[in-house]
DNA sequence: TGTACATCAGTGAACGCGCGTTCACTGATGTAC
DNA sequence: TGTACATCAGTGAACGCGCGTTCACTGATGTAC
């Protein structure tokens, strides 16, 4: 993280470095373990250094949950992108809002703490908006569907809704290792249930795996 | 919390006295904001007094956890005895499951932080189940529609998780204050749409809002 | 029934820690002339 | 092209806070005889 060389007086690029670090952190121990000085230690410089570069602590964690939200959608983007298309406009459509849940709870299952840090409630807004944006991206995944005529346009709302919660309370339980020793199933198992429920939900029983 | 009467230099009590302060404490602020010293002035007593009937705080913060896992517990169990008995067996069942996670979503938007304790990792169990359970609570209701003939007995496992994540997604959500800003439905709107996006993951379209 | 004493449940002072944040400062950089 | 100086990005020491936890202690309680 920090290079044997003589550093420079001036770090030259210290802010990313600092969220990085900060990132590095949180992704390990969660949120709370985040410190401005344990992190300006990683990036090799003083702890009031920071202060040139980020309000105060606060303000560092909007940005780190920020950039946890940003990696949780790319995760997503990911896989919806790594479905090979079949020609068949419905299957495809289902296979990437699939694919798009799948990395979600993926994304918390692999980066438990930074999944968490991600819905941190820090009080205070970033200055940017998210990009890419989880939530747009589920949305893109929904108008898949009705592209694909498996959706009416009018439930479009609520279906992201319902994929939202479930795919999330999925993701939190496992963070919170609750469900899975409680209920005596397997993680691969709960993923294909939850995702089953929600195209049954959504799209109704008849394309509830199609391909399968 | 405390009277102003002159107290007795035995407390007599201090245990159940430091786990509902404790509780309060979390209620109002969430476990981060719960400190040993606080809770032992809040009752009365030195910090030091609390180690007699505490381990550390990592063991009260069980306590404390389990605590609002059980007042959720109960919260499923009122909304459910609530639900007034029509005689039609399975319209009846319907609404004791709905009435459960309603309850819970409930809990939770009406104590977000209490919530958030209840699912709360500190790493160390609770020497006592909990009492009511959720869990097992969420399963009765599930048996109720296995009872009912509205579901298979062989899937009751999945309905369960069905349910429950897809109720504990929005309340998470809920409680992050995440998804009523950003989808722009309003909570007893997104209630609905949960709720029925449950009922027709487990049970089918036919039995969805039948009573309505 | 009264007394000695072990046991239990408190006190309060203190320790040490890590943290966020501030402040006066200094070294590096780049721009105006 | 060389120099003066404003500006920027660091340093490091210090402050103050609240916390968990420990320790030697003391007051209250109850039991054995």
């Amino acid at each position: 993280m920090t290079e044997p060389d003589e550093r420079p007086y001036h770090h030259g690029n210290l802010r990313p470095a600092l969220i990085e670090a900060a990132v590095a952190r949180a992704r390990a121990d969660g949120p709370d373990a985040v410190s401005l000085r344990d992190v300006a230690h990683d990036v090799g410089v003083s702890p009031s250094a920071a202060y040139r570069h980020v309000r105060d602590r606060t303000h560092l964690m909007t940005l780190v949950s920020q950039v946890a939200r940003q990696e949780l959608a790319r995760t997503m983007i990911d896989g919806q992108d790594a479905v090979v298309p079949t020609g068949d406009d419905a299957a495809d459509a289902v296979a990437r809002f699939e694919a798009c849940g799948r990395g979600y709870i993926d994304f918390a299952t692999r980066s438990p703490e930074l999944f968490r840090t991600a819905f941190l409630a820090t009080g205070c807004a970033p200055d940017t908006v998210d990009h890419p944006d989880p939530a747009l991206v589920l949305g893109t995944a929904v108008d898949g569907l009705v592209a694909a005529g498996l959706l009416e346009a009018t439930r479009r709302m609520d279906a992201a809704l319902i994929a939202w919660t479930a795919v999330h309370g999925l993701s939190a339980l496992l963070v919170d290792d609750m469900v899975v020793l409680g209920f005596g199933i397997e993680s691969d198992q709960a993923h294909r249930a939850v995702l089953d429920g929600v195209l049954r939900a959504i799209v109704g029983p008849s394309v509830t795996t199609p391909t399968r």
